[in-house]
DNA sequence: TCGATTCACTGATACGTTTCAGTGAAACGC
DNA sequence: GCGTTTCACTGAAACGTATCAGTGAATCGA
């Protein structure tokens, strides 16, 4: 069935004749520069007669911008991060930008293959909450490319900006929240991670660990709920288990959730909970999840800023750090003094 | 500070120059038509060795192809569209496509600028979950770009395909379900939509619970938990309110759980909450919510499959209809015979 | 009054591909 | 052995814009 032809749009060309310009001045005039106040209105209006909008494929070919922000994100499993990639793509749109939104998905390995594909796509920059901060295709990516990091820097990477967060101080707040109501022996629950021994969080929660003679056992849990849920059946259903369960991301203490159920345990009474991020589900939950909450709203306005200015060639290059706040529901016991 | 320059890519001329080809040779080979395998074979090498990637920008404006994939969403507040534009977006990305993900918020008239926004970017097909399936301007946009509805049909629109939503079932299903537990005075709650007076689910609230004798009560909850929970909470605070409320997607209904919490209601005792869509924190919820469950991977693949045949030119234009099916949680009272 | 500057605009080229209309040679049918 | 196909490839023309290097006229300063 012979589709109606697309209807051809106008071109510039058009635009040209009709107004007697040439399509240089066209071009110049809908841009509004170097062109007179009158000739911008004739232009204006003879492009408004004609149905006329600039093709951005022609534009993109031309001018080498494609007015698109790539936001390449770690787990889209993770209902915080989905949160923040939602949010991200409205501040782009408001700021006429469309964002390409992909998901590593966890691994390291997709992670670079999409980053790589978003350069070739010739996006005008990247916001990108790095799986792997340290892998070394990063400074090659960045030098070239603005590159906006939020969560880990990127290591060795000259960024256009960085929105980090502190994750020693957040660390802190929840380790320090649970030895204070008694808590001596912990699980830890971390999202799966390439092998890089020295991933910037998990230190923290090693030395902050040692620091305050905390027993922690880490777990790894990979991305979905129906894993994590796995992961942590397997946790709990241990009687020697642990007295707390500190999760690297809500998502991941909605799993300690699903399995304390099946399990026919409660919480905090059987298991205390301790969540990472504050999704807005966490206090729907009985008991609320006891968590540490970082401003999505302030990253995603201060991402957006950076790349964006970055993008428009007004480089600021600066570290935005991100400060947690401990979010006290009822989640967890209160041993008494341990 | 002059970032280094962007580091010239190879093009397609140099490989030509390279295998000593004419450069449309070398674009015929690299997608292996028209031309002998050694020659595929040859430039194929002399592409890897030079590290050439055909521009996608010079080849959508040759080839008027983008390989993007629009994909408009009602509205993102909503925790059951998140997931599938998630869904969709990686669906795309196996086929090779980018998804370009649009937030319409549940207004018809940013519905309608992004959908245009959408095809002047030169999307290649758009998958749309209608606001407003009655707006005229479907109609003209799907003559000349593949457009795939989920949820509702377009109407008067000649689309690639629909995945539809059998909500007269779904909506069945939930209120038979309310009726046999005794409840008869229900409130419903949906979310904010146009005054198209003719919207198909609401329409189907009305025929069911005329159909079984229900008296119902429709209230409109605008997006996101905040303004959900200030909806479900003036409902609530009424001593003479329903004995069930049936929610028209399961973060509606989130709302509801939150605004019992604020006022000491319990669930299902003092009200009783029926869900639509079945979101993966429905059964974390304490008690779980019963809902109306619909496959979000069946959706996602059957969408992505017609939009994809369509932009390829193997319009099948099916329409694809999803059954429902009853998810028998907690949040539900027993009433008794009424 | 004259050279310099600014202003408003033009012509041509570049961007990097796809694709149409060939073209010469080889293979084929009879 | 001759006309016809097929094969593998070429040359050139799009695709629709941005932008560079002018250009003639008007304005300016002294």
């Amino acid at each position: 069935m012979p589709r109606s032809q697309p209807r051809k749009r106008a071109t510039i060309r058009e635009v040209a004749q009709a107004t007697g310009l040439s399509p240089a001045a066209v071009s110049y005039a809908l841009r509004g520069m170097q062109v007179s106040e009158e000739t911008i209105e004739r232009v204006r209006q003879a492009a408004a007669e004609l149905g006329y909008e600039a093709d951005p494929i022609a534009r993109a070919l031309a001018s080498g911008r494609t007015g698109m922000i790539g936001v390449l994100c770690g787990s889209l499993e993770d209902l915080w991060q989905q949160s923040l990639a939602v949010g991200l793509g409205r501040a782009l749109r408001d700021k006429d930008r469309y964002a390409l939104i992909l998901d590593a998905a966890g691994d390291p390995a997709r992670e670079r293959a999409l980053a790589l594909q978003l350069r070739d796509q010739r996006v005008d920059g990247l916001i990108v909450q790095p799986v792997d901060p340290a892998a070394p295709f990063w400074a090659q990516l960045a030098d070239g490319l603005p590159v906006v990091a939020i969560g880990d820097a990127l290591l060795d990477a000259r960024t256009a900006g960085e929105v980090v967060f502190d994750n020693r101080n957040g660390v802190t707040l929840a380790l320090e929240y649970l030895r204070n109501k008694g808590h001596g022996r912990i699980a830890v629950l971390t999202p799966t991670r390439p092998s890089t021994p020295d991933r910037p969080a998990d230190v923290h929660v090693t030395a902050e660990a040692e620091r305050l003679k905390l027993d922690i056992e880490v777990t790894t849990a990979p991305h979905g709920l129906a894993a994590t849920t796995a992961a942590a059946r397997e946790l709990l259903a241990d009687d020697a288990r642990p007295s707390a369960a500190f999760c690297f991301s809500d998502s991941i203490a909605y799993g300690v959730y699903a399995a304390a159920a099946e399990l026919g345990l409660s919480i905090p009474e059987d298991i205390s909970v301790m969540g990472y991020d504050d999704h807005p589900m966490s206090g729907l939950l009985t008991p609320g999840l006891t968590t540490v909450n970082w401003d999505i709203g302030g990253i995603v306005r201060a991402a957006v800023r950076l790349v964006v200015a970055a993008a428009d060639g007004r480089n600021r290059r600066r570290r935005i750090i991100q400060e947690p706040e401990l979010r006290e529901r009822g989640s967890v016991a209160d041993l008494g003094l341990g």
